[in-house]
DNA sequence: CGATCAAGTCTATGTTCTAGACCTTCGCTA
DNA sequence: TAGCGAAGGTCTAGAACATAGACTTGATCG
């Protein structure tokens, strides 16, 4: 019925499995991007907002929402007219920022490389 | 008209930015997930099927077929029938390995601050 | 009086993901 | 000899999710 005791798999996620938990929060569209980006200091939500770019404003809400309650980001609301909200990475935040930054620091090592690959790809595929 | 000029944002992403480009690809449900798997060694279509467990078999393939597409794996089909495929990390791939390892690590160290700041995070708004 | 600001939310639309049926070709079983 | 199961997918229908853009709120400016 189960294969699993005749085709030994090498490596099986447990569930739940810490670092799927962490990682299906961060590892998404915009979450690395978002505390790049507030790794320069407090910012707005429209700063953040025009830093990235092409983000929607419910998306950055919502993902915004979703890294205050990981405890990544902490969230100040100064109930002035115009409201002003500030963001900031708290030091949870600033300790992922360690290992985040090995990352960004290899894909800009390795853009050249992964281009490559594409063109490759696409060669082949094309013949 | 455009604000940048009158409110200074500390950070903006150029693009094209390679940064965003790989971490967009990378960036996703899967793809992380899918090359700590096969860092155990060359795997089949339905052993790492089996290993994410809940993966559809149609992501899969769309996320291997990118995978492979940026370099990060190769895959190798043997005209055998029933078909028999094979999945395992290029020399890139296995250098990607590097960085997210220290990012695996910092989840298994940290997932129990997260988890604290969610059960906060829980406790604030339900008050 | 009307426009503008910031930080969102709401809505309609469009894109993406999931679950599950289906395909192929062969060997095995009944 | 008819039917089943195997592997590695693809196809389809429906659900979930993302996007763009309108709308909100209340003080301030012209």
């Amino acid at each position: 019925m189960n294969q699993d005791n005749l085709i030994p798999i090498p490596f099986v996620f447990e569930q739940p499995c810490p670092i799927r938990d962490v990682l299906d929060r961060i590892g998404d569209q915009w979450s690395l991007l978002i505390l790049q980006v507030l790794e320069h200091g407090t910012m707005r939500f429209s700063a953040i907002n025009r830093a990235i770019g092409d983000i929607s404003k419910q998306m950055l809400s919502k993902t915004l929402r979703r890294l205050e309650e990981d405890g990544f980001i902490r969230r100040t609301l100064y109930p002035e007219v115009p409201p002003r909200v500030e963001y900031e990475l708290t030091d949870l935040g600033r300790s992922f920022l360690v290992p985040m930054k090995g990352l960004v620091a290899w894909a800009d090592d390795h853009h050249r490389a992964i281009c490559e690959a594409r063109a490759d790809y696409a060669a082949r595929a094309a013949s």
